[in-house]
DNA sequence: ATCCCTGCAAATCGTTTGCAAGAGC
DNA sequence: GCTCTTGCAAACGATTTGCAGGGAT
């Protein structure tokens, strides 16, 4: 399905179906976490895909381009993205100790965020939200060693 | 007074109170908005101050080490930052037409994503969050030209 | 004096781009 | 065959860093 709705979209735009953008696209829906550019390009690279860095980044934004994956920023100098498919909208919490990520959904927040916006007579397009601190598994960590 | 604390601050770790460090503290509380590092860079060498943009950047890092400056970061490339004097913790809007950045503060966001990090037992250190839309002058930009 | 600080220019890191050769329609 | 794509390497923009000379305590 999601190769599908990437078809449709270079045909739509007039792009064209080729090897290392759907090397790409299988290689983004293989693995159901959160990954920056050179990741990909790893990974890519570790099939013997022939894809270079550069069309990795061109890929991706195509893909983000279409819906099919989110592009965010979580401060670490680099973006991180994830596919979308199964992963409706969500924020994150973030481990400053061990980089891992927890998603969360609470919609009470995103009532309240709309609820902002109005009153600023804002339009609305997209948000990001982040936690920073420390995952439950690194408290534990700290807890034994001190 | 933030001249004292940053005073402070620089004796407590062991470093110097030069002219360099001087220049860009005051630029810094000079003007309330937000700014980015060339910003400041540029603004100090308009006065003549004779600061580096390396000094910049190591300053700017001593002051947001010294709790005087929140640095973030609003997802266009490069840090923004902001003096912390009159300025509570609150969050962005931020315009994709203009730029512009309005501040809100919303406490009842604030225990919500508190109550969240309990039911992850992860400890919030910091968090980020920033809408990003289309101010309330640019849409009437919009209803005008189409 | 000692160590810290500075400017400079070069280095870095993630990402983008110009170009000439190669694939899709 | 015309156009879109690709890989490469160079370009990029924000930020950091090594170094040698100049200040602060």
């Amino acid at each position: 399905m999601e190769e599908k709705k990437f078809v449709n979209y270079l045909r739509r735009t007039g792009l064209k179906n080729t090897q290392a953008r759907r090397e790409v696209l299988q290689e983004v829906f293989r693995c159901h976490h959160h990954f920056d550019a050179d990741d990909l390009y790893l990974r890519l690279k570790n099939r013997r895909a022939g894809v270079s860095r550069a069309t990795v980044y061109r890929t991706l934004a195509l893909l983000v381009e279409s819906d099919l994956v989110r592009k965010m920023d979580l401060g670490e100098g680099r973006s991180t993205f994830e596919h979308v498919l199964g992963h409706p909208h969500h924020d994150h919490l973030v481990c400053v100790r061990c980089g891992s990520i927890l998603e969360f959904r609470n919609s009470a927040i995103e009532d309240l965020q709309q609820k902002v916006c109005s009153e600023f007579d804002f339009k609305m397009l997209s948000h990001t939200q982040q936690i920073y601190g420390v995952c439950s598994k690194c408290q534990e960590k700290d807890d034994l060693g001190g």
